[in-house]
DNA sequence: CGAAGGGGGTTCGTCAAGTGAACCCAGCGG
DNA sequence: CCGCTGGGTTCACTTGACGAACCCCCTTCG
């Protein structure tokens, strides 16, 4: 243990909160409707009317929201144009939104265990290859799959002061 | 494929968002400093003006985070008494809120990689039985440990109608 | 040709939420 | 009794979300 009590705790002035990655990522994902976005981005939509009409967003929101994901690289506005049809641009995701796929995940785990009504995912994943549910879960270098937030250490890379 | 054009993604139509599990966690903890203060709760931080002091948040926002996270289940508030001080309480994770630990992770790693200035995570997780790096991965109930979202796909567990 | 319609927005008035400073109260130490 | 600390609440102000209305571009239809 540690002076904070919990196992993995870390003393409180050790680091530098204002570098936290948490904090960062938050700050480009964390205003409203900006994971909504990306989840749909991840289940397939891709123009503007179409986030708008399943997310039910104010315009001007979703516009805003839109603009910064594209502006922070998570997505991309690309041209197209389908047959017989003027000229389009769609949102698509880039790696770097792709990227984001574990945090939804967990986010949707936690809701799954803990909200759904009826004890059933509204939504599962599957391994496209072999069929089998997924999940997430925490691995470390050796191959061990840890059982909880428990069995985790945090440790500071750079000492105070 | 798909008519949307990702793998793993869904027909729009086919599943309802009025229920999904990112919605509803990010009701949960999808407001400003919610999840702020559950980085700090992982870190050991417990009461009220340690809060305060390393979030920075303004206390009334603060006051009204700790608050719902308490009436969510996600903490608890707890009186407690050291000797010769007088008693106090203080915020402990409950296992719902130590269930949401992967979240935070998966949003840590991803400021991590893309974020971090230096290419240097400010806090690095470790198993605490062998010291090694810890990540998150996407695992199948056949063992497979996925190599991204793109092996990934969704199945609505209600179909349409 | 002009009208209609849909995609992709912006603008506007209103209302909720976040912010910082000030204030409050209980309990303890002197 | 005075002041200090922890844990808040209240208040005035600014920022952000909301819904409705409006706008432009391009295409199709009459």
């Amino acid at each position: 243990m540690n002076p904070a009590g919990y196992p993995g705790a870390v003393s409180e002035a050790v680091w530098d909160r204002s570098r936290c990655s948490v904090a960062g990522t938050l700050a480009v994902v964390g205003e409203k409707w900006s994971l909504l976005v990306l989840r749909e981005a991840f289940l397939g939509v891709r123009r503007f009317a179409d986030f708008q009409r399943v997310l039910g967003a104010p315009r001007a929101v979703l516009s805003d929201r839109l603009a910064t994901l594209v502006a922070q690289g998570v997505l991309q506005r690309v041209p197209y144009q389908a047959e017989g049809e003027r000229q389009r641009h769609e949102y698509r995701l880039t790696q770097k939104g792709i990227d984001l796929h574990p945090a939804l995940v967990a986010l949707m785990e936690w809701g799954d265990r803990y909200l759904a009504e009826d004890g059933e995912a509204p939504l599962e994943l599957r391994h496209r290859d072999c069929g089998e549910p997924v999940h997430l879960a925490l691995v470390c270098a050796a191959g061990h799959e840890l059982a909880g937030a428990r069995e985790v250490r945090a440790v500071p890379r750079v000492p105070a002061g």
